[in-house]
DNA sequence: TCATAATGAGTGAACATTCAGTCAATCAGC
DNA sequence: GCTGATTGACTGAATGTTCACTCATTATGA
């Protein structure tokens, strides 16, 4: 049995734990390879730069969020309940690994954003478009994608990334609420 | 006249510029000094490290914010009324001064925010206790401060911070969802 | 006159990045 | 099947730069 490590994988997952943890200014090339276990020039010869690396592993999280998030929805229940499982299997899903919200809260509200969703515009991600469907969107205020997406999901990530604890009842409560707030009846 | 410059100001505001701009690791000291015309040592006459000018220079965002919106705010008006008035300030603050929200908006993902909010803490800011009231917060949802806080108030930095545009009536459209959010009739 | 503010060259540490060289695995010719 | 050449991931010491921070000196204002 060949145990061959992804030694870009586990780069990538030693700046997010180290980004989550410390910060973008705590995560050094240095930090980052010695937390990945192997040695200092090992990252520039499967990334051009730190930017690169950064915005790799901003892919790679976001689509991680994806895979695990898609299958947990029914898509053939109604609108509402779509939504809440939509927005509980994100808020599970980050709640187990709080190293990729704090990451992801951290990029978001830094200035790698903007290169970054346009990356993952170009990737090609599908959690949105997928999960809702036109029976849903139907339903929201007129509002831009954007603002709905940080009236809704956006408040998952940063509850984790707060390391904010909810009981189930309390965190149904928030679904609840993110649905009041982009829907009217 | 004499026209005396308030340097810790200056090099507060450099800070924060430079960090709304270009994050904190494009906010070195040297920057920060030049940003904020000064020599590079005088940062130090103020400030015993970068990290205590962050946390100073959150407090005197926060406090803006607070001295901006409370005026703004009709206290004896009806809560919702209230709440409604008290986001559009606090939007409207931040839409006005980018760089706050920015500065803000990083800052409070960063490590750097358990600490900067001990110190908030610390230093009495009461935007939230004088301007929600028992009679608005009656009406509230049971659930903790701090994600009522992070379902309306974290909403508008947010917007801003990512730069994206509302016309009034949006605006408006927004505040209002946030109050869905946070009540049930 | 004196205390305090401001300066800016200087300091060592830490930074991102490079690169000459090691090594295991694959491949080509026999 | 064996041998030497080729490859590309990996290493870690070295590079030049930038960093946060210091301090002897000078300027300022009361």
């Amino acid at each position: 049995m060949t145990t061959t490590v992804d030694r870009p994988a586990a780069i990538r997952r030693a700046l997010r734990d180290l980004v989550a943890e410390r910060g973008f200014h705590g995560a050094s090339m240095g930090a980052v390879a010695e937390h990945a276990g192997v040695a200092a020039g090992t990252a520039y010869v499967h990334y051009e730069s730190k930017e690169e690396l950064v915005y790799a592993t901003y892919l790679e999280v976001k689509h991680q969020l994806s895979d695990a998030v898609l299958p947990a929805v029914d898509l053939d229940a109604p609108p509402k309940e779509r939504f809440v499982q939509l927005w509980m299997a994100i808020y599970r899903h980050y709640r187990e690994e709080p190293a990729r919200a704090g990451f992801l809260a951290q990029l978001e509200a830094s200035p790698f954003y903007g290169e970054a969703s346009k990356r993952l515009e170009d990737s090609g991600d599908s959690l949105i478009e997928e999960a809702t469907r036109p029976d849903l969107v139907e339903l929201l205020i007129d509002l831009p994608m954007d603002v709905i997406a940080t009236l809704t999901l956006g408040i998952a990530v940063r509850l984790v990334a707060a390391g904010i604890e909810l009981s189930d009842g309390q965190l149904e409560a928030v679904a609840e609420a993110c649905w009041r707030a982009v829907t009217v009846d």
